[in-house]
Parts: structure tokens; C-alpha cells; sequence
RNA sequence: GGGUCGGUAGCUCAGCUGGUAGAGCAUCUGACUUUUAAUCAGGUGGUCCGGGGUUCGAGCCCCCGCCGACCCA
């Protein structure tokens, strides 16, 4: 018995007996009628009209019946169900249609009808091969069920889902979603500050000197000039010179790199908005920073409110204004200012709390009041509130009054949200 | 950084007290012209994460390392 080669050795066998039979497996350009998302949407009339439409889209699944085949195309995210059948694209098409696999493209004519079992379906007269799949996919079997999706044998591996992001979108079309939304919060974010009057720049990557944070650079060499570079840690001190030049607000959504620990929620390379106003004060900016998740929350779900984990959240602006002594004290039920040291010792020994939400960060608290804040406040689901007036033993950086310019907002909204779309 | 669990076929996983590798799907061959996790019959496919050790013999036991998931800091 002759040892059967691997699958993919039987692909690329595959793809030369293709050529051998004069088809070119690899075609320039295709001409579609219709994605696969109109036809579901035009179904009805596109099945009275009986016409004839043409898709392009991935082979995910094909279940052979001798003389016919039903399969899967996947296309814009989107599944729809091909009948072949050789009387109707004739033997040869039908021996070729033998030699395509799952993961192949396709193009595909032929007019919709509806099954039996009452599935749209495309009813195939002509298919062309437009891109031959060497590497197989693991593809597991999707059941449809009571219009629920139910997969078997999932591919559930977190590190393959994220390291190979292409074949997780391809296995689990929801993913789609994920970089949809993150599309239009930064379109969102985009319009509305160039509204406000921002200017949206970029800054050097490759910094000779790198600020603007607290972190290990990633770090690398220039030939030409024989020097070292440094991937930015942080994008600050270049806007902060633009509004020195003269700008009177601008933005960037920015790529910063540290060099650090890397975990789900750490990644090495990230994304980050700043955006930097002159002759202002902190509460343009927490208008500002209010309004772009308001914005965002109504551009993607349509409303203010939102479920996350079982708990109602609403970013609806404007947030109440509350100092951090008096948010926990209303939130928490905590009157630290009127506790002794040894009950705010006991009530730390007592509770722990844990983080759920992040809304306010980098704020360098003593590790007593930084408890506090955990217990009274992340430990609890709230739609976000801001706090002001940071006092100075908090944050030795902060100005006495209020800044005239260069208030950091954060990414804390961009970060809170892409919390909760992921 | 700490704890727990894990790494076996392309995918999902099983593998007894230590006795030399298994299932389903994928893939291959055959049957099947409205199936839908198609079905039926028969095959192929393995660096058991890596390195050492114990043993007549290690996927399994011991040591070291790598990678990951979850929880905690």
C-alpha cells in the first residue's frame, strides 16, 4: 500500500493536474453581480425574477452526493449554500469541481432556489476556480440549528485565534464584527474632534530620544546615520511641540511600543489617541473625553446604555464631576476624611475588591487611597463618572490650579470601549 | 512575579498500575442528483513540546527548560 502524502502535497498535485487540464488556478479578476449579503437581503425578488447572479466568495464545506454536491461559500463574512449539479454544468466542470477543496475561492453562477428544507441556496450553472487553497483549514462543522450556530470542534486555541487572526475571521465570521465597530469608533473619534477644531498629525515613530512616559523602549539602529533609535513609548512630547509651533488642538491615533511584560491585555505594540488644546483647562477636556464615548457608544450600538456582564452601563455625557474623597465616599459609603488610621486599617484588612473597570488610571495614589478607590469603586460596575480636583499628595505632577494647556485625557475612552467590544 | 491546569494526527480530544498510539472530523478510494454536523464501506496519516534521568521497557514516573490558558499580584 502506497503511503498517502500530506494534504497539502495532495493540493499541490491537485493544482497541477488543474494546469494540465488548461485552467489557470490562479486568475487576474472576477466579476461579481452581487455579495453575498445583497442576495440574502434581495432574495425574495431575486427568486421571483429567476436571475442569473454571479458570487465569489471561500469554499468552507461541500457534502458530495455522487452526481451533485451542496457545499458552503463564504463570502464578506457571510455564508450561503451552492447546489452543483453535473447535468447542469456539464462533466468536465464537474470533474474539475472534483479537484477543488475546502479554502478554495470560487466564482459562481446560477439562479437562487430554495431547498426542501427551505435553505436559500444558489442553484450553480457555471463555476470558476479564482484561487487554489494549498494549506488546509482546520475547519470544524457548523450546524445550523433553530437559526442558532452551533460549532463542533471548535477551534477554541486563544493563541492561534490571535496569532492567525486571518484564519480565526475565516472560522469565525463574528470576528468581523470586532474590527467593524473599532472602524467606526475611530472614524467616530475622527470626525468629532475635527469638528472641535483638532488637527490630526503624525509624529516620528523612530525618536533619537524617547519620553513622554515611563516604560522600556524597544530599540533599534539607523545605518545610514549609525545611531540608535528608539520606537516611541509614547507620542507626547512631539504634539505637545506642535502646540508649542502654534496649533491650537491636535491629534493622533498613534502605534506605541514598550518593551515589557506582554499578556492578553498587554500587548507589546498598542494603540493609543492623544489629543492635546491650548487655552484651555481640564474641563474642556472632560467634555471633550465625555462626548467621544457618548458619540461612539450611540455610532456603535445606537444608544447610550449598554449591557456588559449582566450590568447596565451609560456613558450618556455629561458624567457627573465628583473629587476623589467624595466619589468614594458615595459610591463606597467610606468617609475616609472622618476615619482614624487604624479603621481605614481594619476596613483594608476586611474587603477586597476586585477590578472590573478601569475608568480612571494612571493616577499615582498612595497605596492606602488607591485601596480605597478599588474597594468603593472598580469593584462595582458603574457608567463612568469623572473625578476632578486630584489632590497634589496623589499626583506630584499635577498643577496646583488648573493647566492652560496640555491636560492629558488619555485613551482612557478609547480604551474603555475597546474593553468592552473585545 | 505567584498559584492552578495544560502541550498527543491538519482540528477537537481520549490514552488504565509503566508494556511501544486511539476516536470523531479533515484527507484518500468507492457508492449516492434537494443534502445540511449528509450518510454508508474501506484506507492513509504521529519528532506524544524539548533535553536529561530512572527502568528490561516511558505518552505515562523524576529533574531541568520552552510555550500557552486561567486566576491572583
Amino acid at each position: 500500500m502506497e503511503k498517502q502524502a500530506d494534504q497539502q502535497q495532495i493540493r499541490l498535485d491537485k493544482l497541477n493536474k488543474i494546469r494540465d487540464l488548461g485552467t489557470e488556478p490562479y486568475p487576474y479578476s472576477f466579476q461579481r453581480s452581487h455579495t453575498i449579503p445583497d442576495i440574502i437581503e434581495q432574495a425574495e425578488e431575486l427568486l421571483k425574477k429567476e436571475e442569473q447572479i454571479t458570487i465569489a466568495g471561500r469554499l468552507l464545506a461541500v457534502r458530495s452526493k455522487g452526481k451533485a454536491s451542496f457545499g458552503n461559500i463564504q463570502a464578506q463574512h457571510t455564508r450561503l449554500q451552492i447546489y452543483v449539479r453535473q447535468d447542469e454544468i456539464g462533466d468536465s466542470e464537474f470533474e474539475m469541481f472534483k479537484l477543488f477543496d475546502i479554502g478554495d475561492h470560487l466564482g459562481l453562477s446560477g439562479t437562487l432556489m430554495h431547498t426542501k428544507t427551505g435553505e436559500l441556496t444558489l442553484r450553480v450553472s457555471t463555476v470558476t476556480l479564482l484561487s487554489k487553497s494549498i494549506r488546509p483549514i482546520p475547519m470544524p462543522k457548523v450546524e445550523e440549528k433553530d437559526g442558532e450556530r452551533i460549532v463542533h470542534d471548535e477551534v477554541t486555541d486563544k493563541e492561534f485565534r490571535y496569532r492567525q487572526r486571518y484564519v480565526d475571521l475565516i472560522l469565525n465570521p463574528q470576528v468581523a464584527e470586532v474590527f467593524k465597530k473599532r472602524s467606526l469608533i475611530y472614524q467616530t473619534i475622527r470626525d468629532y474632534l475635527r469638528e472641535e477644531g483638532f488637527l490630526e498629525v503624525e509624529t516620528p515613530t523612530l525618536q533619537s530620544v524617547y519620553g513622554g512616559a515611563n516604560a522600556t523602549p524597544f530599540v533599534t539602529h539607523h545605518k545610514a546615520l549609525d545611531q540608535k533609535f528608539y520606537l516611541r513609548i509614547s507620542n507626547e512630547l512631539y504634539l505637545k511641540r506642535l502646540i508649542a509651533g502654534g496649533f491650537d488642538a491636535v491629534f493622533e491615533f498613534v502605534k506605541d511600543f514598550r518593551n515589557e511584560g506582554i499578556d492578553r491585555t498587554h500587548n507589546p505594540e498598542f494603540s493609543a489617541l492623544e489629543f492635546y488644546q491650548a487655552y484651555v483647562d481640564y474641563n474642556e477636556i472632560m467634555r471633550h473625553t465625555e462626548n467621544i464615548c457618548e458619540r461612539c457608544t450611540l455610532a456603535v450600538n445606537g444608544r447610550t446604555e449598554f449591557e456588559y456582564e449582566g450590568h447596565t452601563i451609560d456613558v450618556k455625557a455629561p458624567w457627573p464631576r465628583l473629587s476623589m474623597l467624595d466619589a468614594i465616599e458615595k459610591f463606597g459609603g467610606i468617609s475616609f476624611s472622618k476615619m482614624s488610621d487604624a479603621e481605614v486599617q481594619n476596613l483594608l484588612k476586611e474587603k477586597d475588591g476586585s477590578l472590573m473597570v478601569i475608568i480612571i488610571e494612571d493616577w499615582q495614589l498612595s497605596l492606602c487611597l488607591k485601596k480605597l478607590v478599588k474597594l468603593s469603586l472598580f469593584s462595582r460596575f458603574l457608567s463612568p463618572i469623572i473625578q476632578k480636583k486630584p489632590a497634589r499628595f496623589v499626583n506630584k505632577i499635577v498643577k496646583i490650579r488648573s493647566c492652560l494647556s496640555g491636560l492629558k485625557p488619555s485613551s482612557t475612552a478609547g480604551k474603555l470601549l475597546m474593553r468592552i467590544l473585545n
